[in-house]
DNA sequence: ACCATCATGTAACTTGTTACATGATTAC
DNA sequence: GTAATCATGTAACAAGTTACATGATGGT
């Protein structure tokens, strides 16, 4: 009850196969939400046994056809309705505060190798979304709204990865005044 | 691979029956792992025929008689093993962050009203948070290991509920700019 | 020849969710 | 007597993960 949604907001976007679906939900949209091929295939098949998108088969040169999907009026309906309706508070799961919370219970130095590890992937990946963001947004300013949104989005990445380094370093700061 | 590793921490901080961890769950770890009792029966079934609790059946005067468990030889070590393995890069999902996303698709003012009750959701919380810092951490220095480990997995939770809030705002304030 | 890419899938499995069931005790 | 709490579960289903399959094209 959330994934035929995304779908549905990047297929409105700009129709596509499952394919490039998958790519698109790699980057962008997939800050906040990932998926598999398979998941999407899945997904997409009962969509269209329901009729929320069409299916266009595109004939291509040297590549296999490919069946592009687009919303159809049910689709853009369901995805009305959807975003109208309030928001359940958000269940974050997340496998790094049980680890520091379980710290004691097995080698901390170990950890705190795999934090220092965690805090520079999220740095790279900070990285890469203030790039973004200077590339594709470098006057934010008089945005046209869908364009506004998906700055709005990437803001969203990027101030998430500050969180997760800022923690990891709160933590990380609060064990070497023990060990010093 | 993960409910199982955090019901181990919870039980080697203190031995507990099912429905004692299923509310444990909803407070402190529950910040960033959220489980169901039908969930955390059916796991705690399977580490028990795998070997890693124990089960103690508890009589109690006027009321059910409870199963308590606690991590075995074998549990403690699994869960240390689970510590020092590197961690994965965190894949999360928000719904939130695809509704932004697709607002053009759908009524603006009417996820504008959702956005602000979230919010108002997150804001709560963040000030339940923010009491139980005062209350069990008054003076976070010179903690011993394990409390000064629940303390930054609480302050995780306060730094989230912020990056919702601080997000959420700069939607909105995004937004009063075009219709004002 | 061999590997990577494009494109679509199937199958088996593990997790997570929702709804229901039982049976005793305590509070109003 | 009615509802809430304590405590443990079952069953059906939905969602997500992992591994494998197919068959063509293009590059080295």
């Amino acid at each position: 009850m959330a994934l035929e949604h995304a779908l549905l907001v990047a297929l409105s976007e700009r129709p596509a196969s499952g394919l490039e679906l998958t790519r698109r939900f790699e980057k962008s949209l997939g800050f906040f939400w990932h998926a598999t091929h398979q998941q999407i295939y899945r997904v997409l098949a009962r969509m269209e046994a329901d009729g929320w998108v069409t299916v266009e088969v595109v004939e291509q040169e040297g590549r296999p056809d490919k069946r592009v999907h687009t919303p159809s009026a049910t689709g853009r309906r369901v995805l009305a309705d959807w975003l109208a309706t309030p928001m359940p508070m958000e269940t974050f799961r997340s496998e790094l505060a049980v680890k520091l919370r379980g710290a004691s219970y097995g080698d901390r130095a170990a950890l705190v190798r795999n934090l220092r590890d965690a805090r520079a992937d999220h740095a790279l990946r900070l990285a890469t979304y203030e790039q973004m963001e200077r590339e594709q947004f470098p006057d934010p300013t008089g945005l046209e709204p869908g364009v506004r949104d998906r700055w709005l989005v990437l803001r969203g990445g990027i101030r998430l990865e500050r969180f997760w380094i800022d923690w990891i370093t709160e933590y990380l700061q609060a064990h070497e005044m023990e060990t010093s």
